[in-house]
DNA sequence: AGGATCGGTGCATTCAATGCACCACTGGAG
DNA sequence: CTCCAGTGGTGCATTGAATGCACCGATCCT
């Protein structure tokens, strides 16, 4: 869309925090877009960026300004993808944004079964934990996001709720695998393999061992999923997961335990979008499919 | 805006039917505007007109495109008036389409008591009857609507309510006046002044009188409110009005008096905007000030 | 048949957007 | 301090996208 070059030119240079950067960027020189922008601050009526001595940056009402954009720029993908559903050309592209615990198995699953159906709809599958999937929410990057435990900033629209109890995930012969279900502490007792700070797992073991007065002490600590998963197999530990990125059977030669719901409470995965935003079809279809998923 | 120029025009073109029509009135050649609506619809990917031998109308493409042209005006300047705001300039314009019945006393008092503590806000009053308000609303020409019994479309979002009973008024030597409540069938016995259909108003009396099997047959049928409250102090009829467009005090001349409530069921004033839209810095304030002003 | 009105197109023109060269200013390194 | 690198801003010539003009073919109404 030729109409908002100015306004992706905003983006641009605001990200770059300078104009000269920007220009550079998008094969023009400074002084035109310096003048592009100066040209848009008078009809405007306002400043939109503050003059820094080395470069600009977007003042408050900037920020208004590069919302208002993004907001436009998704509306307007929203109307060309229901124009192409009336077209009866059923396409559509859905950018969701989600933990990392959905990547062996849900969101396989979930995408996959969408695509039987409609097979002209591409995906993009972002993961983003749970602070920086809000951020993309807001920035309008992503449609969806399917997140554990966020922190639940005020743009975030809810469309969906399940509870996920932390497990204990390990190896069959491991001495805590003959229990049916098992006690923090035991965990804590033994060695483990835990997430990272920052993760929603890893946040409910912290608060639960903090108020028994313990600590979650990892022998190995990791940013990956599977690396826990396939980890708990080459040495006893004791690893944690939500059963959501789990195999459901339970095949994949690991034993799988949850820990005791009065030690750690059950964390809550949400699905939700952008506040106040019209999904495109596409993606409001999928969310559906999701949420139906989601209360199986 | 300069870069919503090309959704302007588009607008033109619907609203004249033809692109020759809307060109001369932009000042310009049906050649350009002809060639600028074909770039969009390249750019676009589909065709927003139908081309008709006497012209061209919109197609369902077209009117998505223009929804979305109208959100994203009226989000702009939602955002210029939020700026001005942050700039200590305290501006902004507030439109608001209502019923006949606020013009006397109730917009008056509620605009006035907002001026005085916003001296820099502005104030558009639209006259629509409760059809065409939602018109308003849905092409995003009014910010907000203060209408009795509307028809409730899927995009009006209701932000207060409050009932209305139908009122009859009267001379204060009217044989009715000396009676507290008044009997629908002593009214449409006595001869009668009502609005013309279309009102609220009459829309009550008319279901009422034919569950009555009786029938509302007025000896001067209008549009205007004012004018049957001036006319029954010429002639001896009984004309019917709700209570927020009369003086409460009565000083008028005029007598009030209920009809009664088992024979005409009150009637909804309410108060909404366009689903989902975000208001302007002051018509939100001022949305806030009528909402509680209709409370009390 | 013929006039009126419509959308669409080839070609010359124009003016707004751009590139270039340059200025003034700032901050940090030598 | 000087000097340099990097920034935003401006006057002037240039260019190319948007426009106006003239014209075409189709359609509708008289």
């Amino acid at each position: 869309m030729r109409h908002m070059e100015t306004f992706r030119l905003i983006e641009a240079v605001a990200r770059a925090g300078s104009i000269r950067k920007a220009a550079e960027d998008a094969g023009l020189t400074a002084s035109a877009l310096n003048r592009r922008i100066a040209r848009f601050e008078d009809e405007f009526g306002a400043r939109i960026f503050e003059r820094l001595a080395r470069g600009v940056r977007l003042n408050s009402a900037g920020e208004l300004v590069l919302q208002h954009y993004r907001a436009q720029r998704s509306d307007m993908a929203r109307v060309q993808s229901q124009v192409a559903d009336l077209k009866g050309v059923r396409r559509g592209h859905v950018t969701i944004a989600c933990s990392q615990a959905l990547l062996p198995y849900f969101m396989p699953e979930q995408i996959a079964r969408y695509r039987r159906e409609h097979p002209g709809v591409t995906f993009a599958v972002k993961v983003r934990d749970r602070a920086r999937a809000e951020e993309e929410l807001a920035a309008m990057r992503s449609d969806l996001a399917l997140v554990f435990e966020p922190e639940l900033m005020v743009d975030f629209e809810v469309l969906h709720q399940i509870p996920q109890p932390v497990c204990a995930v390990l190896a069959p012969d491991h001495p805590l695998a003959a229990r049916d279900e098992i006690r923090l502490r035991d965990c804590l007792d033994h060695p483990h393999i835990a997430p990272a700070a920052g993760y929603g797992v890893r946040y409910l073991l912290d608060m639960a061992a903090r108020r028994g007065s313990r600590q979650v002490e990892p022998v190995v600590e990791t940013e990956s999923f599977e690396l826990i998963r396939h980890y708990v197999l080459h040495e006893g530990v004791v690893g944690f997961q939500i059963p959501i990125g789990l195999r459901p059977g339970g095949t994949s030669g690991l034993t799988v335990r949850p820990v005791a719901a009065r030690d750690v409470p059950p964390g809550l995965m949400l699905l939700g979008q952008m506040k106040g935003r019209v999904l495109p079809v596409a993606t409001s279809r999928f969310a559906t499919q999701l949420v139906q998923a989601l209360g199986e």
